[in-house]
DNA sequence: TATGAGCGT
């Protein structure tokens, strides 16, 4: 499984949305996108979980740099979780 | 209620 970072996310997107976007290119094992503890909003980043890494790798190349409501997003492998 | 760089309860 791996993991991808999707950052500059329009305030707007949710961890649904994000699944099926990536269900385009594969089998999305998890969507989550981070929020405010105080606010319960959206901080406009979060993960995708792909089943596999050339699912992945197809995510990133198909998705990095696309424009989702005005907004140039940024889809990477992450980074561990500390 | 709030927000624009960032790698997650």
């Amino acid at each position: 499984m791996t993991t991808l970072y999707i950052g500059n996310l329009p305030f707007s997107a949710t961890s649904d949305l994000l699944r099926h976007i990536f269900e385009q290119v594969g089998t999305v094992r998890s969507a989550k996108i981070i929020t405010e503890v105080e606010t319960g909003r959206s901080k406009g980043f979060g993960f995708i979980e792909m089943a596999t890494s050339t699912e992945a790798t197809e995510a990133i190349s198909r998705f990095n740099g696309d424009t989702y409501d005005g907004r140039v997003v940024t889809v990477s492998d992450s980074r561990d979780r500390k």
